[in-house]
DNA sequence: CACTATTTAATTGTGTATAATTAAATAAAA
DNA sequence: TTTTATTTAATTATACACAATTAAATAGTG
């Protein structure tokens, strides 16, 4: 049972720590964020749209591994912002196409130095980073295989 | 310019896959946790309870990385369930302590074995997430001193 | 002692997240 | 072709997160 319960301390899990860092990075970006008007899930939506042009919610959804109870609002808020444009499509009018305005477009130039100063601030190697990055990208499909079923 | 672009590419962001990481990790302990009637962050809470038994909503903050707004409503909800109990210190009022109750307490044995039924959805060797798990607290002390100042 | 600064929770407001349900549209099957 | 199943977003309800503010209590200073 001691044994058991060593397994149940903080310090021994790997899950809050991936928890706990992914909620600091967002801490990170913030100020560098406000400068453009935006959240970080925002900016991830941003990333998939500037990479994309336009995409439907559901692709959108299936790169970000969010839903539409959250992409749906999300959304729409940045309609509010002008950075997107919401609009149906005319072949299957379930669908629902994402794509961005000049405004949004313009984004990407002001974004394009954000990578490196929170690079910055991580205090490791390229190469540790590009590493830790691989090992997580393995986790993460293993585990959304998983959720899948 | 290409370059920039490059790095604003999402499979190339070691943010997004930690942040991705993380929700599929809930998603994972759902219908483990739902077993005892918590959630992922009320299991966090339990986890430092059954550590330390009772300490203040400051200290649980320090631990968890959350501050009053999460935890105040959140530790609520768990008195509202039996499971904590909530009592302003004598000494400075100021101060409120958490402590499990009987209830509370039961639940570790329970959760026992959450761990390693996470452990195995992984498809990753023990010293694999052993690692990973040192580079993100690594990572994680790094972000967390930057952001306090 | 009076005054100021600091500490600690609670509150408020905004924005995710996600499960579950609903509703509309399309595709597939009998 | 009617029925059934599936797909896709939107909606609803609950629960975090966190910045900013408030309020109460304590500690520190002259």
């Amino acid at each position: 049972m001691e044994q058991l319960y060593k397994q149940l301390q903080l310090e021994n899990q790997l899950c809050f720590s991936i928890y706990a860092t992914s909620r600091e990075i967002t801490k990170v970006y913030k100020p560098l964020l406000d400068k453009l008007g935006v959240t970080y899930p925002q900016y991830l939506a941003l990333l998939v749209l500037w990479e994309h042009e336009t995409l439907s919610v559901k692709k959108m959804g299936e790169l970000l591994y969010l839903d539409s109870g959250t992409l749906t609002p999300m959304l729409k808020r940045m309609q509010d912002q002008e950075l997107v444009i919401r609009q149906r499509s005319h072949e299957d009018e379930r669908v629902v196409f994402i794509s961005l305005t000049e405004k949004g477009k313009k984004l990407r130039d002001k974004a394009c130095h954000i990578p490196e100063e929170v690079f910055s601030m991580a205090n490791k190697s390229q190469g540790e980073l590009e590493k830790l990055k691989e090992t997580l990208q393995e986790l993460l499909h293993s585990l959304h295989t998983y959720n899948q079923k």
